[in-house]
DNA sequence: TTCTTTTTTAGAAGAATTCTAATCTATTGA
DNA sequence: TCAATAGATTAGAATTCTTCTAAAAAAGAA
């Protein structure tokens, strides 16, 4: 890990008050070094394992919520058995394979939601999440 | 239950090529006969006990499955730690209540998605999805 | 340093869902 | 009608993902 990469990760944590454990680095490293990504916290382990880092599956637990509430990540869900991970956390869509498991980002300027009726009383949006579910053609 | 209910129940199952037993004819009153409903696994089986009838939880999640594989429920996917199944098959959309874990339908016409990106290379559309997550107005 | 707060951890616990294999029920057709 | 058989139900075990617990370790402040 280059020394400037390390320092731009240090000031992401410190910057959403978290201290720059060895674990949060290493997590941060994975996540945020090699562009958008859609990541499960079973996979996440299993690349710092694969990386040679040692941190267990409650720490990934733990810092995966930390940095969503932080707003460094954001929990998309798609599938009722998993969650993933986020980290674009500019407002866009997502195209998910089903076959897959995959995540695919759709810009927010490219599809437009129109017409969302009335909302229930007292309430206001949280977030418009669309999801375009997609599947091999068949042959 | 009448008797004109219970012979449209069964019909309906049977158009399926579902056997007509008692629990899923049970099953099928509980969501088909109060317009439309949002429903867990968890919260069907214990209406089908306060209404009496005596049915394993393993039945339940094996008929909310055959019944959304027989077209006759849709899962929805809003919430990554629990199910909900929907018995308004016709496309359409969302609200979804954070605090609550309420789901309000949308209709399809009401809400206009445009532009949806060139998709992934080699797969076709299975389903569009919108969830307007909302929360209550603080005051 | 030394104290305090935060973080990490292993393993237990929890919640939702699925599986297993035995029993029961519905349907078929002689 | 009544066996035969295909399908359905069940209790409870098992699985999977996630959270909790309480103790040890690390980070930051004084």
């Amino acid at each position: 890990m280059s020394q400037s990469e390390l320092v731009i990760l240090e000031k992401k944590l410190r910057d959403a008050q978290l201290r720059p454990t060895k674990q949060r680095l290493a997590l941060a490293r994975l996540l945020y070094s090699q562009g958008n990504r859609h990541i499960t916290a079973e996979r996440l382990h299993s690349e710092a394992m694969d990386a040679g880092v040692s941190i267990s599956l409650a720490t990934i637990y733990n810092n995966l919520h930390q940095f969503t509430t932080a707003g460094l990540l954001r929990e998309v869900v798609v599938d009722s058995s998993r969650s993933y991970f986020d980290t674009n956390i500019a407002p866009h869509h997502h195209f998910f394979h089903e076959e897959s498991g995959t995540l695919e980002d759709i810009a927010k300027s490219d599809l437009k939601v129109d017409n969302i009726p009335a909302l229930p009383q007292g309430t206001e949006i949280s977030s418009v999440d669309v999801i375009v579910r997609v599947n091999s053609v068949r042959n």
